[in-house]
DNA sequence: TATATTTACGCAAACGTTCCCGACAACGTT
DNA sequence: AACGTTGTCGGGAACGTTTGCGTAAATATA
């Protein structure tokens, strides 16, 4: 099938005038008369003519797309973050690409390769999991790609970057925890070179030490999917039921993740939260309609979609280049439900 | 900011060749001495060359790229259905742009608009709830621009479409409601032109029907949000509880409305299925994970997206108008949980 | 009336690529 | 020796748009 959109070429030939005369009348340039513009104008309407942004990408190198990658899209948090991306985006006049990387580094360097030769004016990324390597970012930004980063940040790459104020937000989980009376707290996250698990495992750390807790290593549990392959996470959790000092309450530190747990807790025939408390990051709104209903930790994903947005923008629209960067963290929000309360009875 | 891509030209200039000889040894056309092709091919491969695919879409008039347009991808279902859709796209060679229209026509209209002028080799739609009127996907569609609908589908444009068997689902669900001694089945649903409204609505007359079951017109309700809009879903709910002959199970009919309805009752406080029994066309496959756990219809969501792409690309692909269009329905899937399960006491 | 200024428009190049066509060697064939 | 082949390569147009420059006619100025 074919597609003919009509061209200013079309018009200047049905109104005998020339390309240039029918450019300028639609940009409404001073050096056209008033009659020619209308005559453009009208027949521009009348058979509905769309400039062609393909030819003026070409033209100015510039695009007015914005390429996303994220690991999954069918995930709360990365959801919300493109509506806050989309959001501000639609209205500074970008279009948005998204892509998934799906937790693989393979498919990682594809997309951002052909997303960058499809001329995207800039990239908003969250890596994959997998990634331990970033010289395909690098070799972008340097060559002058404006990236921002948002939640999986990556330290060694200057630029903005967007992410929840994770430390506080495990920090803010595990002090609950402790507070409700759990003392052997394990720690489910995803692989540990990635920046929030590093983040958050400090933030658990942290309170830990702050209450006089020590921090025991058999407790902590990386899941190199980040809670995709359901196996990973049983496997973490029948380790956790095999310890000898058995845990009280589980941390989960994302989205996927948590729910994967809560999974295979459920299968494991585990109570929640009389075998064990369950608090997790995640930014699903159904947490109340859970048995039992499930204490989070939130991330303002849609904000972080929008500033990292707004950052992003205002490099690719900045004149000179950009020096002073950013790293904004924002606040989480501590959810508490009944997946986390005090065990009353003693079994 | 600026980003410089190398271009065949940088090669040609580099090597003393000509733009066109580069074109012909990188594409390593017959007529070029394979001492050429060598140099140009490792010259490239030096400076990391890549074709600027704007500049292609140019000249060929194609995109290689498809848009999506759904009303949300925080959506089970519909981000399930994405990643059918990018399952076989990447294979073929497309990029996929989504969009969300948010329930809005407003906004429909012009992210077809933008993604038309934008030359998507072909479009991915689920209509808006809002939409009434098709000129803007027909005005495209005549002028040869192909388009697969696909769960909501719009009858009167003559194309492929790709939808679960919606009709089926729903008289599975209900009948599955009527078998477990349920006969006061409320149904709240999308707005009422809908396609996958009116053969939900369709299926559950038909299951009434069989079982000798009246249908009553004040047990079903229209929420025109589709679940997204809280009060909508909250009011419905209310007036099934107002009702001289109370309701004694729903049939939620709506990803967003399954969960929403669920957040409803639960707000109202009411028992699930003690008061009243739920089942709803959901994807979440955190159904088991529920208080309650939810009895859904599953639609093959993944798959659809596969399909409808497939239909697509061979639209786009295809030399000669495409003539003879396919309706292609998916069987559904009845996962029976807790929430629908016979009531045993008798209050 | 001759010249300067304004008004209103066209020509052509450019963005990066492909591809038709033509050119010109170095051959082999009569 | 004259011709046709073959193998390599370059020139230039085209895709749709913008824009610097040129220019003709119309008007204003001297």
């Amino acid at each position: 099938m074919k597609f003919e959109p009509v061209t200013i070429k079309d018009i200047g030939k049905a109104l005998g005038l020339s390309t240039s005369t029918v450019s300028r009348a639609l940009r409404g340039s001073y050096e056209i008369s008033s009659e020619t513009k209308k005559l453009v104008l009208e027949y521009a309407e009348k058979i509905n003519y769309r400039p062609n942004p393909i030819a003026l990408s070409l033209k100015e190198r510039r695009n007015h797309s914005l390429g996303i990658i994220v690991c999954e899209i069918a995930n709360n948090f990365f959801s919300q973050a493109i509506n806050g991306i989309e959001s501000i985006a639609y209205n500074r006049g970008y279009h948005v690409i998204i892509s998934q990387s799906h937790e693989s580094y393979e498919r990682e360097s594809v997309i951002v390769d052909h997303l960058a030769s499809r001329s995207v004016d800039g990239l908003l990324v969250s890596v994959s999991s997998e990634t331990k390597d970033y010289t395909h970012f690098k070799q972008l930004y340097e060559k002058g790609l404006p990236i921002v980063f948002f939640d999986r940040i990556v330290s060694e790459i200057n630029t903005h970057k967007v992410i929840a104020d994770n430390f506080k937000g495990a920090f803010d989980a595990t002090e609950h925890l402790i507070q409700n009376g759990f003392k052997r707290i394990a720690h489910i996250t995803s692989a540990p070179y990635l920046s929030i698990s590093i983040e958050r495992l400090e933030g658990y750390k942290e309170a830990l030490g702050k209450n006089n807790i020590g921090f025991d290593e058999k407790l902590v549990y990386h899941c190199y999917h980040g809670g995709m392959i359901y196996d990973e996470v049983e496997d973490a959790l029948k380790n956790i039921f095999k310890l000898k000092q058995k845990a009280d309450a589980l941390f989960a530190a994302g989205d996927r993740l948590t729910t994967t747990c809560m999974q295979g807790l459920q299968k494991l025939g585990k109570k929640i939260p009389g075998d064990i408390a369950v608090i997790g990051f995640t930014n699903t709104n159904l947490g109340e309609l859970f048995n039992p209903s499930l204490s989070v930790v939130r991330q303002p994903a849609f904000e972080i979609g929008q500033v990292a947005t707004e950052l992003l923008i205002s490099m690719i629209e900045s004149k000179r280049p950009v020096v002073d960067f950013h790293l904004k963290a924002l606040q989480t929000e501590l959810i508490i439900r009944d997946s986390t309360s005090r065990i009353k009875t003693i079994n």
